[in-house]
DNA sequence: CGTTCTCTTGAGATCCCTCAACACCTGTGG
DNA sequence: CCACAGGTGTTGAGGGATCTCAAGAGAACG
């Protein structure tokens, strides 16, 4: 499988096409090819943990990996979930500040950091599209935090549901089915709730026709004007 | 004033120091020193709006400036609070996707884009010193996202004080003594709270002598281990 | 010294959490 | 083929943390 086609849907420019194998080993690596190694994760096992040193980028190629943070009663925030294409491990200078645990058996190739130095040196618009990336990063994080402080938790679930559809639709995944790729408990991690409540307005919108579970991780959605309204705040219905 | 000395805490290496004036017109504006303004804001007013195009990035030389996004209906997420010497704009590729508001009299020296750019082909550590400054917002919204989606109004409220405590003796304020430039209003649209819930939990913070208001806007921390405690969530007393 | 803005405090309502039971699915082994 | 177990998801009842609505207390300012 070749990284070029594993393009982030977010940055412009994008990053994944530098790492590919060639391209890293020709611009930064010279011929030591060893250096750049993939490592396979099986479900629950984890990339890194929160406070260990990084000594790796990585590019995610198969599988989904959620990033989170605990505290030490067991509360868990699940800060973003990684989809193949994307790169993991950029949100830290030099001391990983999430745990990042593979959520199905996945795939990722390591970069080392001295790698990705060197490409910013040797490369202009490596270092740019590394920025653009970090950026847009951000800007998804800080939406996720109007969801987190001031939605409800049907306008939780429903702004969750729009982002997964738009997410499967740009990797190229049939539009009318959504896969979603984590259990209940991950996806309440996420949204800052509990899994009776996730599960409840999962059933409040299938009995208001807005979904329809043909599985329990596959959506069909069957009104997406109501569920964008739904999510943007803009219901009158559901809501009560 | 010098830029030089507006260093961000928590970006190493730094970026404020390449946008002082004389750098930054030596390097990337030739002679064109004019392409480098600033400007002042008053209270409440906006530095850009969201949906707005991006022009430039602003370095804060003066005052406090809040990012926040808003529902249709008015709800209000803050998702930063920028300080003298951090930098503003950098989480959006192109268009805005915060709107930006000064919390007291502020000024700001617009950096454009183009100069950034520049700036960026040219100087190699210029690059990665945004990088680090990005890696570590992006690390501090998702620290922020733990206390928005699993900490209770308590927890959030001493995690809020203890970040800005540090945050003033980085820049030199005396240690016992916080100086909190943001009002009740916009603590609770940080805190994804009521101001009500704000000023409940300031007075539950009172009464248990962790900390002391010597004004609505100076706040003497008394236990410091208290409240980090219940910052992190290992209190048993407070929270009942 | 009133006006306005901000902050605090109280009482009731509500949304979400907690605890509990049950349903569903899948694989295993008798 | 069925029984059983374990993981996962759903539903219900009750409780609690936070919100809403309302009033009053301070602080800032002309």
């Amino acid at each position: 499988m070749s990284a070029a086609v594993l393009q982030p849907i977010l940055a412009m420019p994008t990053v994944a096409p530098w790492l590919d194998t060639h391209v890293i080993d020709h611009v930064s690596l010279g011929h030591t090819i060893s250096c750049l190694s993939e490592r396979t994760l099986n479900e629950h096992e984890h990339l890194f943990l929160e406070g260990e040193k990084q000594t790796h980028v990585y590019l995610l190629l198969e599988g989904v990996v959620g990033m989170y943070k605990l505290l030490s009663d067991g509360r868990r925030q699940i800060s973003t979930f990684a989809y193949p294409g994307d790169i993991i491990g950029l949100d830290c200078n030099g001391t990983h500040v999430n745990n990042s645990e593979a959520l199905s058996p996945s795939l990722v190739r390591c970069i080392p950091l001295n790698a990705i130095d060197k490409l910013i040196r040797s490369e202009p618009g490596f270092g740019q599209a590394l920025l653009h990336l970090a950026a847009s990063e951000l800007a998804e994080t800080r939406e996720q935090m109007l969801s987190l402080g001031r939605k409800s938790a049907a306008e939780k679930l429903a702004t969750f549901l729009v982002r997964i559809a738009r997410r499967g639709a740009a990797i190229g995944q049939a539009s009318d089915t959504v896969q979603i790729p984590m259990k209940r408990c991950e996806i309440a991690d996420f949204l800052g709730l509990t899994i009776e409540t996730v599960s409840r307005n999962f059933t409040k919108l299938k009995v208001s026709r807005v979904i329809r579970l043909k599985t329990n991780s596959e959506v069909e959605i069957l009104n997406w004007a109501m569920l964008e309204a739904i999510a943007d705040g803009n219901d009158t219905s559901l809501i009560q």
